[in-house]
DNA sequence: CTGGCAATCTGTAACGTTTCAGTATATTGC
DNA sequence: GCAATATACTGAAACGTTACAGATTGCCAG
């Protein structure tokens, strides 16, 4: 009896990782009280209070993570939910950095969870659910009638979605204006006297496609544009398949003579395409893109451009997580980014 | 207490997430043969075993994280470390794909753990090493001197680094072989006729800075080509500044007539450096370059490339971090990925 | 002076796991 | 036939945290 309280005491002296037992010992306080101490409990003397805190700091004091995941059932954990082949790049650092520039100053960890094409998408949401591994989830390729958030939301658990859904439900999002973009896109077209249009679209099934597709449409019957179809190839599609697409579509005697691109990988592909049918940038057809790195008008100058700050879509996905986590509505946590207007390079 | 009985029988059968007492509860055993059954122990009986696994995987029975953790110290997770700023965009998405793929089927989670251009590279390590976060490491930009490696390796804590390092001592990596990647890029640019080269070499104090030097340098001497110096950027530097200091050096008298580049999006802004003296790609210069997706033949094909697959060093380092956690021998988990050759491509 | 109450502080139990130190039963050696 | 031993199992304790249900003190109203 004697011994071991030595030994615990020789604890609190050693090197080990302090935990709230060394803290109380080295207040003289009680485990409890150190511990509703460290997070401002109303039932703590003031000066107390002062006093635990500041040996906390000094000693550097961290609360171990598996003692409050344990005891709480928290797991400071936001996860990440990518599909290993379909993102788009760019996206993956650029979201992730985003994400972390929030989490940066709390006590959550980013954790990604991964899943492949031949996955089911809502394996992994199911895993983390069930295994209680996260506290907020953040999806990408949201669908109309999404599953994962359907499954997140019968259940419970925070979550933001990059992309909207039209369930009737509400839960936070954040999203990118791509009504506003195809639409911007068309008119810039149209101003520069392009009148055959083709979409190169997010994939179908995406909630953004529509988005995309609507837009398109829209602004073709306001400038009274025609459309040249193209939607046997989306952004999904190999570069070498929309090429070769894009090629064929090209020597047709009906041809673009504007496109509308909804990613920039893509758009190396229409380019190119475009080129292997003899054809010239700038001079036979125009060519609108999304980017989300500043990179496509080194490729050609010629290209019409349009932002999307993946960056800040994480970033306002994490805000939206941790916003529903704190208590927020989710009705409150959406978000909406307006495309800053076709931009043109010249050399 | 007869109570109490009650209330954990009603656990065992209630839709709460199973535990082990559930487990013990259901077969019939105690908790502790429950947890022994689970990890194949020798001292339990075979046909108990047997039960035991499979009453677990019928009710999707899953370890509890938190308690193992706590219990063990093991936190099942690696941690991949980032700078926010200095990474190559796709390295990011790629590698994190590769480390995916290779703990998918294990119980591993990755934690991506970032840190800024401000920050000293060695924070996040700290802060991981001393909360005892994650059971093993990942981390990239490795130096000769690597003050990270050298504080994980004091620490006992296994790690892998993406570069190699030249402290004398020896730790698991994945490594590209630049020499070989600068050298095989000056031998093809001197067999089309090349003789003044100048060299994007990646970022001064890395690593493989050294290595690209010298195999660009020694097969300079090999093939008689003499060096145009352009070490004043890296492909750390924005676009905008490769892009102006390439422009500056081809409007010299003496100006490169080849090049070689450790990075694709550098890459692209050589090119249009060149460009903007008012050169040509193919005709006045060549540029070999290195890229990780297959982009750059869209861009100019002209282009030479040798690729560097990001993906691959991923699942390299993930197995060999995993391996050293498993006990195998740190110098048993060393990889050099060979270039595959500089490859051409034509209309 | 005493009962009540607010202000502070504390011990114990529990989260789910593994490990230590057993216990009970069957088996073996002689 | 009995001790020694192997086999198969078990309860209790511990990891670090928080929540619950007190405990102690001082102060004030009556």
């Amino acid at each position: 009896m004697d011994r071991q309280r030595t030994e615990n005491n020789e604890d609190a002296s050693t090197r080990e990782r302090p935990t709230l037992k060394t803290l109380a010992f080295m207040t003289g306080l009680g485990v409890t009280t150190v511990s509703r101490a460290l997070k401002d409990a109303p039932e703590i003397g003031a000066e107390t209070r002062r006093r635990v805190q500041l040996v906390a700091k000094q000693i550097g004091y961290r609360p171990n993570r598996a003692g409050v995941r344990l005891r709480t059932g928290k797991t400071n954990v936001i996860s990440l939910v990518l599909n290993t082949e379909q993102e788009i790049m760019s996206f993956v650092s650029d979201i992730i950095y985003g994400v972390s520039e929030v989490i940066a100053d709390t006590p959550y960890h980013l954790i990604v969870t991964p899943y492949s094409r031949s996955q089911d998408p809502l394996d992994p949401i199911r895993y983390l659910v069930e295994t209680g591994s996260a506290d907020g989830v953040i999806i990408s390729r949201t669908q109309p009638n999404d599953a994962r958030a359907r499954y997140m939301l019968e259940r419970g658990i925070p979550f933001a979605t990059h992309g909207r859904t039209e369930m009737g439900l509400v839960h936070p999002y954040h999203d990118f204006d791509n009504y506003a973009f195809a639409a911007e896109a068309v008119r810039r077209l149209a101003d520069i006297g392009r009148s055959k249009l083709a979409l190169l679209s997010p994939p179908v099934g995406l909630t953004y496609h529509s988005h995309t597709v609507n837009g398109f449409a829209d602004a073709l019957r306001d400038v009274g544009a025609s459309e040249i179809p193209f939607s046997t190839v989306s952004i999904d599609h190999s570069i070498e398949q929309i090429r070769m697409r894009t090629a064929q579509l090209m020597r047709r005697d009906v041809r673009p003579d504007g496109f509308v691109s909804s990613a920039a990988a893509a758009t190396l592909a229409i380019v190119a395409g475009i080129e292997d049918a003899g054809l010239k940038l700038g001079r036979d057809v125009d060519v609108v893109s999304k980017q989300s790195s500043d990179l496509l008008h080194l490729f050609r100058h010629e290209l019409l451009v349009v932002n999307e700050d993946f960056r800040l879509a994480g970033s306002e996905l994490a805000r939206s997580v941790l916003g529903w986590i704190g208590g927020a509505a989710p009705g409150s946590l959406q978000s909406l980014s307006e495309p800053k207007g076709v931009v043109a390079y010249r050399r």
